[in-house]
DNA sequence: AAGAAACACTTTATCGCTAACATGTGTGCA
DNA sequence: TGCACACATGTTAGCGATAAAGTGTTTCTT
């Protein structure tokens, strides 16, 4: 027919049918499983057989399609990140790490978000184990019973990160917030603060910051010192309302002498305000942070604060799935990499 | 034998072979295109069937193979979104606007990251093509030739965005920066400021923010106006670079009476530091930044800027693709949509 | 009351690739 | 010379789903 040497002729970039394995065996004059050989760089082609493939593939603009090469290989080179927000650069640096550990490997991350949602969080796993990935990294221990039911029933390596603080379902790499709050109460105290004041996110769903709270709390009980005064917040530019919430906190409760903020950004904002108003840090007032943002290099002073490790984290994690997926006798199976957090004292806590 | 009535009996969670249809329509008595049926909401199927497949599909904790659907219905709900980074806080806002979109349609995104580098986003950009997905949303119109032919080929809806200044290979979203430099360099020279300070990244890769120089020089010079000074940086906290920058360069040309910044976060840490110095901003000296990010609303003074449009780009550029893989026809075929950036003039543009 | 149409399913044939095995060469070694 | 064996390719049979077409039942129609 016409149309057909037509077609054959100067495919009409419209109405042109995606290319296959076979169109690329035609142009070249071998099989289809020759060509997929070379392309994958598997089993033993000639060097001139090899070039000839190659050539057509280019030449023709093939891609191959993933797809078909999944579901015949039963083989998904996918690492499904589940994480809770991106715009909390906490998660953007894990997953820096991740990207680290896995540019090295044939296995390429596939990011979701649950916005601190566990019904999302479930379903974005749903969607994402749909795709059978050969890992799964998630934020958190916490997780809604369906998707610790799928996440066990799935039968690939499986590792919990950020907190350590629970039981984990396969592996777990994170550091303790629990910890990481006694820690501080205990640098505040020995710094010799009493009058302290707490601000932080709503908690209800971030367990992080809550175990942080909690390890907190813990530990100025035990030296029988109790929040004198606490403030929450949600959404917003947490710089302005780490001012907000700062000011809103010293009206109220003026004795004030150490504010602990639940993250960096609002902690930066109390800074700021502090500044502002010409009170005096760390001497009339003594702060801290968590997570060691990069940001607070360039503020006028250096916020006290404790590195949360995420790029480590994330460096960890994607380790122990690579090494997992790679390793014949897929070896392991729940492994526990706690990391520790170092106090960051900056300019804001020791009185001096 | 033995160990099939084992298995039968109770899967040992580990030598369990993957779920497929077989074994829920086995479980609930009806064919496998049944069972695909009711976990698809398609085509007609009973009540008490329905009822009775999802029963046993739940029971089972049967999650779908997307690989085999995707490969047997041609139809893949991806979207490949690529971009530069997501360090930079513009990225994930403009994917927030995304998710906005998408997350009202059966379309998921699927989020590759190139590090501002040409061969990597042709990497990222294959693997992303061999996935098959159904449209593509790019960040930036500079592409290798590779990739430029990869997308004219993958015959699939493809979304350029950020930037409206240059040929589009399909669709494109975005604000011009050549008219954004214009812009505000007219506002400055209007504000009566001549002794102006450009302050950005290396610019080789960030064509964007070349653009937006290139505009405004471009008016400066036909005021008859230039650059007194420049200064560029690359990598680290971009607070502290902005800080430095700004040091030095008012120590090196103190007439300078204002200074244009390529990113608000330069601007920011710029702006921290005049006040330190005492410097009266914006009597002595004018700033501003590129962006209108969230952060600023909690700085001491509203630095100037101008909004790029990022959540709104993301959502056009989602809808670009939703409409385009819905409407049968698949209509259209190069739309543009230029938005308009406005200047937010804050507190440190106009001389009071 | 007979044919059409709607319903509730099942059967069959792919989708594009790869695993596993089959086939056909030339080489080395006894 | 012949047999093993590495090499270079081809063939066949799925992977787990869905599209399309097929098979019985009901339920309208008029």
């Amino acid at each position: 027919m016409f149309k057909d040497a037509f077609v054959t002729e100067k495919p009409p970039i419209k109405n042109r049918r995606p290319l296959t394995l076979r169109d690329v065996s035609e142009a070249s004059g071998v099989s289809e499983m020759t060509v997929s050989r070379v392309l994958r760089n598997r089993g033993d082609v000639s060097q001139a057989t090899r070039e000839r493939v190659l050539e057509a593939s280019k030449e023709l603009g093939y891609v191959p399609n993933k797809i078909a090469g999944a579901l015949a290989s039963q083989r998904v080179n996918l690492v499904a990140v589940v994480i809770p927000s991106l715009s909390n650069m906490v998660f953007p640096e894990v997953l820096t790490g991740i990207n680290e550990v896995l540019d090295e490997t044939p296995l390429q991350p596939v990011v979701g978000v649950t916005n601190y949602d566990p019904e999302r969080e479930q379903k974005v796993l749903y969607e994402m184990l749909s795709w059978r990935p050969s890992g799964v990294i998630i934020a958190g221990l916490e997780h809604s019973d369906a998707a610790k039911a799928m996440l066990k029933a799935a039968g690939i390596p499986v590792v919990e990160i950020m907190d350590t603080d629970g039981q984990a379902i396969d592996a777990c790499v994170g550091i303790s917030h629990r910890r990481a709050g006694r820690k501080m109460a205990q640098a505040i105290l020995k710094a010799g603060y009493r009058n302290i004041g707490f601000l932080g996110t709503k908690m209800p769903l971030d367990h992080r910051a809550r175990k942080r709270f909690e390890g907190f709390t813990e530990v100025l009980a035990k030296e029988g010192v109790e929040i004198a005064d606490r403030e929450f917040y949600e959404g917003g530019s947490a710089l302005a309302k780490g001012r907000e919430m700062t000011e809103v906190m010293l009206k109220r409760t003026p004795e004030l002498d150490f504010l602990y903020y639940s993250n960096d950004m609002i902690g930066a904002g109390g800074l700021l305000y502090c500044l502002d108003q010409g009170i005096s840090v760390p001497g009339q007032i003594g702060l801290a942070g968590f997570n060691g943002v990069e940001l607070l290099d360039g503020l006028p002073r250096q916020l006290a604060t404790m590195d949360a490790c995420r790029v480590e984290i994330g460096r960890a994690a994607a380790r122990i799935i690579a090494d997992r997926t790679t390793e014949a006798g897929d070896s392991g199976g729940g492994e526990r990499v706690e990391l520790t957090p170092m106090i960051q004292p900056g300019d804001t806590l020791s009185r001096r």
